[in-house]
Order: C-alpha cells, then structure tokens, then sequence
DNA sequence: TCCCTGGCATCAGGATAACTAATACCAATA
DNA sequence: TATTGGTATTAGTTATCCTGATGCCAGGGA
C-alpha cells in the first residue's frame, strides 16, 4: 500500500471529488479513480458508496480516513525531521577531545569556525585519549584531538600543534632560581611527578629521559595534567608538561615554567597534538571548513 | 513509498540483516537492498552506514527507523479495524421504526432473530415517520417498520403486518356497554381525538369515516398513539386506533377497545404495517433473514 | 599476506502496477 | 426525457518491482 494512495484518497474524501483529488495530487482523474479503486480491492471493504450522487462515505470509509490522514500526516512529519536531521549533521562537527587541550583555547577556534561558517556549530566532548580512536572509528565523531597520536588502520593523523614541554616547579625550588635552560640530565635524583604507564606521553616522556640518562625519582603518577599540577604544587617534586597548559598557574605565581635545554643534533621536547580523522571517510564541508580554521590559528601562533 | 518498503526496512534495523529481513518478508535479498536503497533515494539521506561490517545505522537510520516502525504497526491496526467493522457490519440490521409498533412486540422478534443468527444484532432506532423514508434512502438504515407505506422510487414495501382499527372510549362511556360492533356512523357528532393532519394514518382515517358518513367532531390532534390513549383517558372524547396499541390499557381498564362494524362487501379498517427497505439494494444476509423472522412470526400470529 | 567466506550490491530481464487520454456511463436535474 | 457534471472503464504506454545470477568487499583464518 502506498501512502500516496492513502494521500489520494484523504483528499477525495476531503474535497469530496475525485476530480478535485486528482488535481491536488497531480495525477488525472482516471487514476485518482483507479487508486482508491485498488485501496478497497487490497483492504476488501467498500469505503465509497457510489449508488447515489453525490457519493457517501460507507462506515468503513470513515474509519479508513480517519487513519489514513493520520498516517500519511505522520510519514510527512518523518521525512521532514530525516530531512531536518541530515541538514543539521550537514552543518555540525562532532569533535573528541582529550581534557588537556585546554577548553578556552579550543572555544577561541569554535567561534572563529562559526564566523566563518555561519549557521554550523561544534559538539565537543572531553575523553580519556585511549577511547578516542574507538570513538572516531565507530563514528561517533567526525574528528579528535590527540596528544602523540598514532595513525592506525582506519585513522588519518593530521599534525596541528607542538608544545613545548618545560619543566615545572614551586617557585621556592632551586630549579625557579635559574635563568637559563635546565639540561634533562640534571633532573636525575629529583622527585618526580608523571603520568600514569600507558598514556602515550608517559612512554615519549621515560624515553625522553632514558635517552638524557635522566634516571629521576617517580613519585606520583596521575592520568591527567591537572592533578600532576596539583601535586606540584603541594610539593611532592617537579614535572615535565607542555608549556600551555602551565600558563594559568604561572601567571598565578603558583608554579614556576623553566625551558628544557636541547642537545645540539637533538630536536626539542615537544608534545605533538594532532587532529584524527577516520581514512577514507569523505568529510563533510563544514568538518574540512573546521580543520581549515584548527590549522591555520596554530600557524599564526607559530608565527 | 509503500508501507511494505517501510516494514521491510524496519526488519532489516531489527535482524541487522539484510537477507533475514528479505526472508522475514518473503522476497528475495537483493529486493530488500534494493528497496532499502529506494528509500534512501526518495528520502535524499543515507539510513544506513555500509562502509564497515557489520553495517550501522546513521542517526537518520535511527530517526527513520522509529517512525517507520510506528506507521506499519498503525497501518496494520487500520487495516485490522476496517476488516472488524466490516465482520460487524455484515451481521448487524439498522432498523428504523415509528414509535408505536412497539418496544415489547418488537423485541421478541428481535429475540427469535438473534437466536437463529448467532452473533448478529439489531440496531433498532424509533423516529417520526416521515424520516424513515429518508433515512433508508441515505442508508443510515437497511430497513423500516412502518404505517400506511406508499412505495416509492428507492423505496420498496413489504407488507408485514394487518393491525385491526378498534374504537377506544372510557370504560364509563355508552360504547363500553356495547356488546355487538360499532356501526362507524354512530360515531357521527362524538368527540373525537384523531392523528394530526400530515400522518397518513390521518388521511386515512378521515376517508374512512368520511365514506362511512362519519361526521366526527374533531377535538384533539396529536401525532403519536400514546397522547392520543392519554386524551381519551382524561375523558376528551373517544378514538380509532390499532387493537395492539390497547392492549395495556384494556387489560388494566383504563379504556375500552369495541370492534367496528363493517358493511358487506367492505375491508375492515386495519392498518397495515409495511417493512420498507432501498429498492435494488442488495440486502445483507443478516437483513434478508431479520425480514424472514419479521414475516414468519406475523403470520403465525394471523394463523 | 593471501585467500576464503558470508553477506550485500548490482545487473538484466520479465512481470506488475500505475499512469494517461479517450470515452462510456450514470444519477440528478431541468 | 435530454442534459450535465462527474465518475468508471478501457487500452496502451511507462515506470516500478522482483528475481536469479553474479560481482564485490570487509573480516577472519592459515
């Protein structure tokens, strides 16, 4: 059964015409005539008594019309919200962060984003780093944001940001007197807070210290940046961490940020954040418009 | 868009499957693909995500699929309701009668009806007799018990029943203490309560007392039986009315019901009940068999 | 890595169904 | 009883649907 049929008939019943039916349906009277015709065949019920002119509606048509109009009214509304839902994913881009990207900073590129793209917005929602490859892959969001990100099967890595790392202290520490670079080497012995094993920075940062025969004393380890600050800061030792994430507390005077020196050949210590995407997956207008603005406030800044 | 299409696509969501729902749908595998794909077309937005295995449902899928779901489940409900008003329709008599045939009388027919057809029923509905014509030819009613019938265009007339006319007095009236017929000419110059000018029974009833040189003196009108009883009760004069209609009063007596003569070579006044239904209507099976009961039980009681 | 495998997509064709224009038909009405 | 406004029917064309055969592809095992 179609509902274009059940359309036809509401509107014969409603402009109690075949005719009038057909034209507002644009078909021909013929069919219009043939369509309810076919409804009462397929349900086997007389809906119009047509012995009399003008033609009546048998109890049965009465009911059929009642639920006719019902439905037809319902599969309009639902192509309708389809319709509305397809534009509104047209214009949305549904991004998975890691915590530490820094919630201010990544609302200065949503709202430079949404000038350029009006009527679009973002979705962001923050996440531990291991769930955001799933994440993207089952396509639950268009794009994340990844510290040391690894590209894998079905993930594109974009590269976007390089932070510096830098040693961070209390400013009543001997590391805050100094005015030059700390060599990593010096940090042997010291107390040392880190991430928990199996983030990914921890394993760049223990590489990053093997490799400068840094053998420092572990601590602490937490899974996020902000309770390795806190833990700073009430003076349980010192941490490697990317520079933008300590600018509040120094600004405070609550820690103390010191450059890493770099041995010459060697590159500098720095946490790469990338933007992922799945591969292969042809990215919406307004996703790519996304990458486009992420991209290029991070050139400037470099700049 | 077919409301098949719809089901199928819902037992595709439901079985994840393609080849299940074909098979739950009888219809081949590359049908249901197929008409999946139609859908997808007409509705310009992509339901289902087939670019990993298993596949999955796009938030529109999702959307989509609920409301699809409610409009099959509603389609078949309509269906189902039409088909039961149709199962009700063929097993139920609308009867359209005027007031004095009686609740009582009618009821036993009623009873006898039901009794030889299981399951059927009759809707029966009193009214003036002027609309019973109207109302069989709308077809708001398969059949009518009615006075006096003249057949008409639509209408055809079954003669049911021969109601006897009797005079009607208080018990302290000098016809009371008749016990031969009245001749209708001893009714000359009595009061006289009568039907109201417009009922056929008044036509009627004027003819016959007009031919049988009669010459009441009208001094009350009322268009139905019962305030006509009531009248000659209250002592306005005396009546002419069906012996059945009496009875009560008879047997409780509060009036008196006195034959009336008949000349040689004349009919007996009677008032001959008619069940009159569409003419060339095909009756229902039901209705066919409500008028053999109607019939039969007349002419038993004739007998 | 390579090949299998299960499951969906696609293709070609014949079968249905739906549509149109022309015309017959028919209850109501004058 | 002829007219008329509107519906039903018919015949022919076109669009749609369905099937069986086959192609294609992501996942999984060796």
């Amino acid at each position: 059964m179609q509902i274009e049929a059940l359309s036809v008939y509401c509107d014969v019943v409603r402009h109690q015409s075949f005719s009038r039916a057909a034209l507002a349906n644009s078909v021909s009277q013929s069919s219009a005539s043939q369509t309810v015709r076919q409804i009462e065949r397929r349900i086997g019920a007389q809906l119009i008594d047509r012995s009399r002119r003008p033609w009546r509606l048998t109890a049965e048509g009465e009911l059929f019309f009642k639920g006719s109009q019902e439905i037809v009214e319902r599969y309009r509304e639902l192509e309708e919200s389809v319709k509305r839902q397809t534009r509104r994913a047209a214009h949305t881009v549904r991004l998975a962060s890691i915590y530490s990207v820094g919630m201010h900073d990544l609302n200065q590129y949503v709202d430079r984003f949404r000038a350029a793209e009006p009527g679009a917005h973002v979705d962001i929602d923050y996440m531990h780093p291991d769930e955001i490859p799933t994440c993207i892959q089952s396509d639950q969001y268009d794009l994340g944001l990844l510290a040391f990100a690894a590209p894998g099967r079905d993930l594109t890595v974009v590269p976007w940001q390089e932070q510096t790392m830098m040693v961070t202290c209390l400013p009543s520490h001997r590391f805050a007197r100094r005015n030059s670079a700390i060599g990593p080497w010096e940090l042997a012995g010291e107390a040392f807070v880190t991430f928990d094993r199996g983030l990914p920075v921890r394993r760049e940062l223990d590489r990053y210290l093997r490799r400068n025969e840094a053998d420092v004393h572990v601590v602490a380890e937490f899974d996020n940046i902000e309770n390795i600050k806190q833990a700073v800061e009430d003076g349980a030792g010192v941490a490697i961490l990317p520079e933008p994430t300590l600018r509040r507390e120094v600004e405070l005077h609550a820690l103390v940020a010191v450059p890493l020196d770099t041995l010459d050949g060697e590159a500098p210590f720095v946490r790469p954040l990338s933007i992922v995407h799945r591969r292969g997956r042809r990215l919406s207008p307004a996703v790519t418009e996304f990458i486009r603005v992420l991209r290029q406030a991070s050139a400037e800044q470099a700049a």
